[in-house]
RNA sequence: GGAGGAAUGGCAGAGUGGUCGAAUGCGGCAGUCUUGAAAACUGUUGAGGGUCACACCUCCGGGGGUUCGAAUCCCUCUUCCUCCGCCA
């Protein structure tokens, strides 16, 4: 959610940042402008209003002291009228302040200077790449044909059980599957990113903090008996650790990391690209988290970007990073890299990660804020990535590491899985 | 699930209708003393709105009500604690 402030202040800035997404916020903008002047003229009455109010019944409380009970009554009259201002008031700038959050809600992130200009994906600019493209041979296997043949997952299975696009992982695809997410959280650990277990489901104010809710509701699962949602990210309930939380300085950096199960209802998409292990309803998924102070908050963004490259190197995997373009940007997003990993067998990019600066889009949601040196409350920079997800990853192993005879495991992953080949 | 009790500032903890945004202690910050530190002493220290700055307004778990006036009384929800039941 964008500040107040902010939008009065730098009104033309941001109408003109957010045309990198392709819209046109004046409307919007002038509209939130209009409802913040009219509640502020309301609270202003508002708070004559009670002031006087006030000011009568501590005067009231004076005379019934002193014994004038007859003089209070007098003044007992003159407290109705006022009390009936200020119920309507109270009303107007009730009515105000929510049409205000509703409007703040539809106002997505304003883009960092940094990101391209563009309408989808194919906008989107690549900055880095790394990797030799393993050439495979001809009667190379797509991973789900790969699973199947090696019998590690059975989707199936998963169908049965549950229903499509919930896979069950099983003997060595299940075991390598373990070994990944314990190798992303050791080399998020090494990297100074505090481990957490966190719970998997969770409540209506988090999924506002961190901005999946009002907007994208019908994208997580929803557990109606007890107002819960599924996450669909450990960013959800790792960053709402820091909700309503005021930080000093030198608390910065906070570096988080988790292994959850991610939940996606992913409505409407199937096909080809959504195969095997492609898109699933529910996938695993190691999430580093971090609240920064603004001014480091770029640096950091680089530092997590070079810290999953690292990941990728070590496990030898062809990838290119993308700064994602404004129409790819996510509505709560500054600046986005994502990553893919180039899965031979299908010949196309499978995205494994995306690490995104919020700076205080979400914490203006949180309340997230810290003291500055003037001893100022001024709100955090949240950052987040993948540090990876599980599933396409795993394709881009077994597709890239086939060979004539098995699946080769990463050398890094071998003292993970106890075993060196999946055949 | 049943029966009781509780929720106050960073923490602990007073406050049962007006003088309470809230005693006191601890912690934090600044200073005095000290070569430095500790101790001691002094001062300071919640959040939000509003204003050029003041004034002023709101907030004592959330929401609603009674009253001229609510941290304090009533209703309701949530959470925590104790006891019972169930249970990995």
């Amino acid at each position: 959610m964008l500040q107040l402030q902010a939008i009065r202040d730098q009104k033309d800035e941001i109408i003109n940042a957010l045309k990198k997404r392709n819209i046109d916020a004046a409307p919007l903008i002038a509209q939130v402008v209009g409802l913040d002047e009219k509640r502020r003229a309301t609270q202003t009455k508002l708070d004559a209003t009670l002031a006087e109010s006030n000011k009568l019944s501590k005067e009231i409380g004076e005379l019934f002291k002193t014994g004038k009970a007859q003089e209070a009554n007098v003044l007992k009259e003159k407290t109705g009228s006022l009390k009936e201002d200020a119920k309507r008031l109270g009303e107007t700038l009730n009515q105000a302040a929510e049409e205000l959050q509703t409007l703040l809600y539809q106002i997505p992130n304003v883009p960092n200077p940094l990101v391209p200009a563009g309408n989808s994906d194919e906008d989107n600019e690549e900055v880095f790449a790394e990797g030799d493209i393993p050439k495979l041979e001809t009667n190379a296997l797509p991973h789900w044909e790969l699973a199947k043949k090696y019998d590690i997952i059975d989707f199936e299975l998963g169908v049965k059980i549950t229903g499509a696009g919930f896979p069950v992982y099983k003997g060595k695809g299940a075991r390598l599957q373990r070994a990944l997410i314990s190798y992303f959280l050791d080399k998020n650990t090494e990297a100074g990113y505090i481990e957490m277990q966190v719970p998997h489901l969770v409540n209506e104010t988090s999924g506002l903090g961190t901005g999946q809710l009002p907007d994208k509701e019908g994208q997580m699962y929803h557990v109606g008996e007890d107002d819960l949602y599924l996450i669909p990210t450990a960013e959800v309930p790792v960053t709402n650790m820091l909700r309503d939380v005021i930080l000093n300085e030198k608390d910065f950096p906070i570096c988080y990391t988790a292994y959850t199960p991610c939940f996606r209802r992913e409505a409407g998409s199937y096909g080809a690209h959504v195969r095997g292990l492609n898109r699933l309803h529910q996938f695993d998924k190691v999430e580093i988290v971090r609240v920064e102070h603004p001014n480091d908050s770029h640096t950091a963004l680089d530092g997590m970007v070079e810290h999953v490259k690292n990941i990728l190197r070590e496990l030898q995997l062809p990838f290119r990073i993308l700064r994602l373009c404004g129409g790819d940007l996510g509505f709560t997003s500054a600046l986005t890299y994502d990553f893919e990993v180039f899965s031979a067998a299908q010949d196309r990019w499978l995205e494994i990660s995306s690490v995104s600066n919020f700076e205080t889009y979400q914490a203006n949601r949180l309340k997230l804020r810290f003291k500055d040196g003037e001893g100022k409350s001024r709100l955090a920079h949240t950052l987040n990535g993948s540090s990876l997800a599980l599933p396409r990853v795993l394709a881009g192993i077994l597709e890239n590491y086939q060979t004539a005879n098995g699946v080769q495991v990463p050398e890094v992953l071998v003292p993970y899985c106890g075993f060196d080949r999946i055949e």
